[in-house]
DNA sequence: TGCTGATAATCAGTATTACTGACGATCTCA
DNA sequence: TGAGATCGTCAGTAATACTGATTATCAGCA
């Protein structure tokens, strides 16, 4: 009954994926997350950036200066892992650890106007990197894939903080 | 300018997320992404399972015995690590490699009697693990979300087997 | 037929990533 | 003032994926 093994036929090199895993949607969530981290990777290079370190930026452009682990529990990066994530940024002299004014033992990071600078140029390469990623879509349907994922995170997110309690 | 720092009012637990963050594609895609690796692993822990290695019975249920490296091709999984992700299944006793009818340098990876007995409600896990996680959408939107992923996944999988030629 | 270059699986070593647990300093609140 | 929680940090750990080398085998050509 087992069936028999097909190996190189005058088959195409992009092996066919079949629809039992096509429809998974565990496979489509993490293949196109990490197609896009590639993308987005690829086209922050240049400036030693990623994905998340341009997040954490356009967090605190629109929140202004926060502690590390305020900026962890909007990002859902660990308490320890955004030493090392505001170390790059600091490095690059993008962000600075200012003293927090209400709390001695949280830093309040702020970005530099190096940062300030960078930033617009860095959100335009994303976006561009996006409009790549997406450019299979319909213009609908990319509007459409941010609103159900936006949903979709916002549920998972207020769920999380509910049963932190 | 530099914006005030809020800490501790009188927030509920979890902490917003800003629109400028919600908006990136990214973030969406890689939180969704986790959030399903989350409940799902937490649904095949018991069986010792992740769902990559549902994914890959599924595959062979349904293309019959394969060797590693098309499977690795079909799933994205370097041929290196491929090893050790049939070691799992191996040594849970749900596939096994077999000679390779056409060619003794590979395996057929094929589902032992024992592994075409579990898959089904590994499968059947994971599947109410998936309607868990998209519980916050309505039925059409579960619809649609497939629809385009599956559309941008498949686009991005032709475009890399055309440019690896 | 025999040789050359490609390919399958494997392994060792490496880099990355995220997390656990512990720490000192500091905050909060009773 | 004292107890317990919290912020940032660090050391150690585990998981993950990849690079490069190795062995066995294949495919095609002279």
């Amino acid at each position: 009954m087992t069936p028999i093994i097909k190996l190189k036929q005058g088959m195409p090199p992009g092996h066919e994926i079949p629809n039992v895993v096509l429809d998974r949607m565990g496979f489509l969530l993490n293949r196109s997350a990490q197609k896009f981290r590639e993308v987005t990777e690829e086209a922050l290079r240049p400036h030693g950036l990623t994905g998340k370190h341009v997040g954490l930026m356009v967090l605190i452009r629109e929140r202004g200066a926060l502690p590390q682990q305020e900026i962890g529990k909007c990002l859902h990066v660990d308490r320890t892992t955004m030493v090392a994530f505001v170390d790059d940024l600091e490095r690059l002299g993008l962000v600075e650890r200012k003293a927090h004014p209400d709390d001695r033992r949280a830093h309040a990071i702020e970005l530099t106007p190096k940062g300030k600078d960078l930033l617009p140029k860095a959100l335009q390469l994303g976006m561009a990197a996006e409009r790549k990623f997406l450019s299979a879509l319909p213009p609908a349907d990319r509007k459409t894939l941010g609103r159900i994922l936006k949903r979709l995170v916002l549920h998972h997110h207020l769920q999380e903080a509910q049963q932190a309690r």
